[in-house]
Formats: C-alpha cells, structure tokens, sequence
DNA sequence: TATTGTTATACTCTATAACTATA
DNA sequence: TATAGTTATAGAGTATAACAATA
C-alpha cells in the first residue's frame, strides 16, 4: 500500500500522511504535556487562555470549553480562590458576573507557555536547519489547518 | 521581536518556532479529538493501543501509562467487561494475569483511528500539492522529533 | 518476606436536577 | 416567565493505604 520510496508529491497518499501527519502532531502534543508537569490543571489552564485579553461570563466559557454550568461554576470558583481570575459584577445586569485574567493569572500562562516552548525549542535546536526551514514552512501551513 | 518578513531558514528564530510549532501540533490534536468524539475515554483508548501485537500485565500497564496500580486495575476491569480486553492466567506466576486486545478490542482501534486520519485526510484534500509535500517532510521530523 | 493485584476510602472533575436572584 | 449562576447529588477518573494470594 504504502510505496517504499519517496513518491513525488502529486502522487502523494493523502491518506498515508494524514495518518502519519495526525500521529506525529499527537505524539508532540503528549510528549510536550508529559514532560513538562504543569501546575494547572488542564481544564483550568483552558480558562484562563480563554481569558486572555477577553473578560467572559461563566455562562460564555461553558458554552467555549462544551461543559456544562455548573462545572464551569466550580472550575471558576477554583481559579478565583488560586487568585489567577478577578470577578467583577455586571454593572447592567445583576445576574452576570463578568471574569477576567488576573496579573498572577497572566504570569502563570506566561509561566507554562515558556516551559512547554523549552522542551520544543531544545529538540529544533539539535535539527539541521534545512529541516527547521521544513518544520517552519508547515507550521504556518498547520496553523491554518487547526484554524480552518 | 518577531520579524515581519519571513527570514532565510539560517537566521530563523528557534524559539518563535518552537512556540508556533509546538502551538499549531496542538491544535491539531485538540481539533481531531473534538471532532472525532470517540467511542471510548483516551485512559481506555491508551491502553488498548499498548496491547496492540503486545500481551501485557496489568502491572506493566500502569508502568506504561504512568498511573497508579489501582487505576489500571479498574481501567482493565472496564476494558474486561465491554469485552475488548481479554484475561488470562499466567501458566507459571499465578499472581500475575495476562492481558491481550480480544478481537472487538482491535475492530474498536481501528474504528477509532479510521475516524481521526478521516478529519485530517479532509483538510490535506483541501491544499496545494506543494503543502502537502512540505507536510510529507515535515511528518518525517516531527516523528523523529516526538520519539527523540 | 517480597511481589502482584484487588478492595477500601477519599479527592477531583464531570453531569443533571433543583434552587436563588435578577430581568 | 425566562435567564445567569450556584448548590445538591451522583457517576467516573485519579490517588494512597490496607489486604489477599502467590513466589
């Protein structure tokens, strides 16, 4: 099924690489959480990306993150106690309570975003740059993908 | 700090590259995830994948999966009871107990991963040929890189 | 006595249902 | 009466500690 040498790439199985491809991305995604134990939960580090720069309701980070409410009301409740999200009434509507990042909050994103870029960026370092010239070029090609 | 202009591979930014990169793999992975809402919890999926070709005991399991040994012990239970795991003595240690993928275990992997290549194989339909061969390049590093 | 695996108990995150407060 | 959010309760997953059976 799979040809042994490299077809050229109109003849590329798409098939083929979307198994390799899809692999190889969730290979990176675990070794990357693996070894680098973060301090947040990964639910509640999902929230406070969410928060970034963009103060929510509850109500609109279920609807984001597909929990329910109440799940969200107690991972909330969590990040507020930890001091990483400020709440704030809705100064028009009394039911809502509008959240936000707080400094520490920030800093603790910046904390594990930095963490996780150590073990990639130690791993490019040791590749020839031609294949960091490759890894480059689908990067942005894998960016759309996600974001499509 | 980031410059506009994409710059010759020699004088590529290791960390930027290692952040997008590293972004965009998981991404990747959380869009195939969500979208292939799969028919078994990943604690489960990740085991059967370790007894694919492999017999194991539960106590290698949890060595692997780097959980308790208690988990992997109702994890296996669970696995036991859909009848995607089958159990067998050991003929000559009779504390251990021999774990293998019975043949609805294996149907369910394939089935599984069927539906993820199926996300991926999609979005590769939708690019150039040239994106798709940067990708064939790319998938050959990365999977270096994740079983570095 | 050491090892394999299970059971007992507790903590966390998930959910649905019921409740409070506001619109 | 409808909506935003919390509390009540239950169901899985995780863990450590205690136990059973075997080596």
């Amino acid at each position: 099924m799979t040809p042994k040498t490299s077809p050229p790439a109109a003849t590329l199985d798409v098939s083929v690489l979307a198994g390799d491809l899809r692999l190889a991305c969730m290979r990176i995604s675990r070794r990357v959480r693996f070894e680098s134990t973060d301090a947040l939960p990964p639910h509640q580090f999902s929230v406070l990306v969410r928060l970034e720069d963009v103060p929510r309701t509850a109500g609109e980070l279920a609807d984001i993150e597909k929990v329910s409410a109440p799940s969200m009301s107690r991972t909330v409740a969590s990040l507020v106690e930890r001091g990483l999200v400020a709440r704030q009434p809705d100064p028009t509507d009394g039911r809502q309570v509008i959240l936000s990042l707080s400094p520490q909050g920030s800093a603790m994103l910046s904390h594990i975003r930095r963490r996780r870029d150590e073990w990639m960026a130690t791993r490019l370092r040791s590749l020839s740059a031609r294949d960091r010239a490759v890894l480059a070029q689908a990067t942005a090609i894998l960016t759309r993908v996600a974001a499509a």
